[in-house]
DNA sequence: GCAGAATCTGAAATCGTTTACAAGCCCCCC
DNA sequence: GGGGGGCTTGTAAACGATTTCAGATTCTGC
């Protein structure tokens, strides 16, 4: 390691002025002298210097930093929110950190952590089963929710869940479908709860049958969609077709129940959830409901950067729309 | 916004002590008196103080955060090893911070910044296609590469590209292929090169024809593959078997083969590269090159953080294993 | 009982910036 | 010629921690 990294001192020192006036021209160039102004910038050049950004971020009181805080990073349904929240957050110069609530320890002494050590301007959480008793801590950042939610003084980025289940429900009653089954999220999850209530009251207003045995609790992995396969071929009396809580879910079906000969969509109509991008890739194509995780992205990094703005603790929730996307994996019931 | 977050002075003033003594209560708890310790352990229950981690930053020269620097955030394959990393690094009371060298300004600027701001206390590079000429800004910390790689000095994390194609030509010889096609990344990519040679070299150590018409140039996405399905569908003396650069390529290859008729494997054997976690759920099951990604991200926190804690900017490269993960999208050519 | 060591604590310097304040300078106008 | 007002610039005080150094106190052994 040769020597430290060039100070606004060095620069001053070369440019033979004090270290305001370096400050000033990077920060705020117009009000100072034009040739001071180039001694400066040259000095700049010569010695490498870039700003100190911890330095900064304790005078001015901001990090340049927002949170993400999610339940497991590994999860690819990520990837995208990250890319517009990171595309987004850089715009305005922040700088994205990530942290995962299930690793380390317990998941609210993280939250505690991250609103009062100052590391961060605000904090975005995915994780919608995180206590709100952190929150009440006094001088913390704003915070906002998406995805999954916590509570109504939070503001929050959501998608229209329930909307989207009786999307699901309608395209496949529209098929003549009436035995139609779901596979929730894991219980307690507030996306699984709403999804599952939305299914639920979108075949109470269709008149269709609601059977407890074809509700079926998943975690939204590949492999709890695969478990259903195998419940569902032990079955006498089957559902005609599946609204799963992700695609995950689906994909592990299909995969399963084709192996084991069953065809899609033949002998079973299938619905996803999310419109990962292999969807539309598989054999046959999923049919899904939409939710555009760029956007979420997006608007959760606005609204957030208003919020540090504004340093308010409020802002404008919103909801994102979903939409079916029809593919090959749902056909009209057999008859 | 309330008031502001409790300092290190409001604790003092509470446990009626120094800040000198809260700090070496919080982080050297030995040096300090029993009641005095707990005096001051009171005081931080009672202001719910937490250390203001850019203060201590300054203080002592170390963020405790590390910056990945990924090509594209929105590419999945990331996500397991961020969660990877994400669970070393906080084992060892490190942060991650995520950045995209694709959005901003020029990825060799956002490099220089990202290692002159003394934002992060080391980097982890996942894009070889970055300039070294930042790297030599004296004081910046040390850095690592992973998954793609630089240039020899610097220390890096990689996997065995060429024998990993090497594994996919021999299964296929194994199994009667002699027409064997190659599906690249994007030219000029480190990993799309490597394993490029890797393959011509197993072509030619087996005796097999290698053909520059059956060498077709993707991006690594779904639908580059998918694209490479209808040329091949054009071709009248088409390869039977194909080795893709990546699994998203061989997914959206067999998507689009399917779709037009043909049976995989029984008219093309197709083999992947990466293993993500889709491939045992697709019909046919994905053959492909596993690459151990959680691996991949924890061998690279360790690296780094060793070099971080010698403050040096050489450490121990590693390579990680590959192997061969056969499912069912590779047969027995059809004589 | 006392020197010297051991233990504990506080004052103050420091990390690298930003920014309020004041001072210097020049110009203008009465 | 002097007062007032712009421009520029520098000085110095923050920001909130950590850590060195030295002082105060207690302990130990003779």
């Amino acid at each position: 390691m040769n020597r430290k990294l060039a100070t606004i001192q060095d620069v001053a020192r070369v440019a033979g002025v004090s270290a305001a006036t370096v400050s000033r021209t990077l920060s705020n160039p117009s009000v100072v002298a034009e040739p001071t102004r180039q001694a400066v910038l040259t000095a700049v050049e010569q010695t490498g210097y870039r700003v100190n950004r911890t330095a900064a971020g304790l005078r001015r009181q901001r990090t340049g930093t927002v949170i993400a805080l999610v339940p497991n990073l590994a999860n690819p349904f990520f990837s995208q929110i990250f890319a517009a929240l990171s595309a987004t957050l850089t715009e305005a110069n922040y700088s994205l950190l990530v942290a995962d609530t299930q690793t380390g320890t317990d998941p609210d002494a993280q939250l505690a952590q991250h609103l009062g050590s100052g590391q961060a301007d605000g904090l975005i959480l995915f994780d919608g089963s995180l206590s709100t008793a952190p929150l009440s801590i006094p001088g913390r950042p704003p915070v906002i929710a998406a995805c999954e939610w916590l509570g109504a003084d939070i503001p929050s980025v959501q998608v229209e869940n329930a909307l989207g289940a009786a999307l699901a429900v309608r395209h496949l009653a529209g098929r003549g479908h009436r035995a139609i089954g779901h596979v929730t999220g894991p219980r307690g999850n507030v996306l699984a709860e709403s999804r599952l209530e939305g299914f639920r009251r979108a075949m109470t207003d269709l008149g269709l049958p609601l059977r407890d045995d074809w509700i079926f609790e998943g975690d939204y992995s590949m492999r709890s969609g695969a478990a259903v396969a195998s419940r569902i071929l032990s079955m006498r009396d089957r559902p005609s077709a599946l609204f799963f809580s992700s695609d995950e879910m689906a994909i592990g079906f299909m995969g399963a129940a084709q192996k084991a000969g069953m065809a899609i969509p033949a002998d079973m109509s299938v619905v996803g959830f999310d419109n990962i991008e292999v969807c539309e890739h598989l054999s046959p194509a999923l049919t899904t409901i939409r939710q555009q995780r760029r956007l979420i992205g997006e608007r959760a990094a606005r609204l957030l950067l208003a919020m540090i703005e504004d340093r308010s603790h409020h802002g404008q929730s919103e909801r994102i729309p979903v939409e079916l996307i029809e593919r090959s994996s749902t056909a009209p019931v057999a008859l």
